[in-house]
DNA sequence: TGTGAATATTCTGTTATTCGAATATTCTCA
DNA sequence: TGAGAATATTCGAATAACAGAATATTCACA
């Protein structure tokens, strides 16, 4: 992906704030949705615009779209991404689309709402320290 | 300036190629034309747009405008110009840019153009060795 | 097979971005 | 004061971005 379309990608709140979700791991369209609290044609449309310049791909299970960040970014992306790290313990919307998050994945773990199994094999860590991995994580300083 | 301003200022060509070049040092909007090769009114806008979020600042000179940097920048901005270091000398039309400012640069050190003199007093170092600064400067590794 | 859940796409309207041509402004200097 | 250089602004057009409503698609399962 060219340099041009890279800071294209960063530049909505939309889109941002499913990158700092996304960096904790994969989910469903339906559980992003929740998450950031934001209706599901403005979420779809951020992530085909992210998976078309192949910064996040998708895979199908059932009825589940499950999103996840792909290995293909380039430097610039991934530095960042890191920031965004930083950022989101300071800022307030991405501090709150965490919180949610978090919140969201201790239900899953504990069973109170359905998920496609796929997330949580893909989960990473147990979720007694998930909270403690989110908000301990550092970026590049930014 | 917010996270979502900084990367639309960073989302386009022509704004990018004036970072490239103004990472640099100061110059006028004449000699910015002419380094990019671009039209005055496409340079002036994106002067004026950068200079909206506080990017650059500009001081009159007589009948020039010199355009620079500002110290008000956020990190994210300041991680990114970095980045545009290491890349100025990867991708084509940044380094091609930035041999038409040393290219510049030296002829008005020999005086054969003509050029507002804060400019020279702002260029750092001697003509001699400001090539080597430009190829030598390293950013984040990006 | 038909119903509903999850998701994507189309349609339509609104606003933002970008551009060049033309024009305006500001300054110097003859 | 009038011409010209350097720069900014306005205007109009083209395009891109973004949003929500409505609709379409795909799949599981009763």
């Amino acid at each position: 992906m060219d340099i041009i379309s890279t800071y294209k990608c960063l530049c909505d709140e939309t889109r941002l704030r499913i990158l700092n979700v996304l960096k904790e791991g994969p989910l469903c369209v339906c559980h992003l949705q929740e998450v950031l609290e934001v209706g599901q044609v403005k979420i779809s449309k951020q992530l085909s615009y992210l998976k078309k310049f192949d910064v996040l791909k998708s895979k199908r299970l059932n009825n589940w779209n499950i999103y996840e960040l792909t290995d293909k970014s380039n430097s610039i992306l991934e530095n960042n991404l890191k920031c965004l790290q930083d950022c989101s313990q300071e800022i307030g919307i991405f501090k709150n689309d965490l919180e949610r998050l978090e919140s969201l994945l201790n239900r899953i773990d504990l069973g109170e709402i359905s998920c496609p199994a796929e997330i949580e094999k893909l989960s990473r860590g147990a979720s007694s320290s998930r909270s403690h991995q989110i908000k301990n994580r550092k970026g590049l300083g930014c």
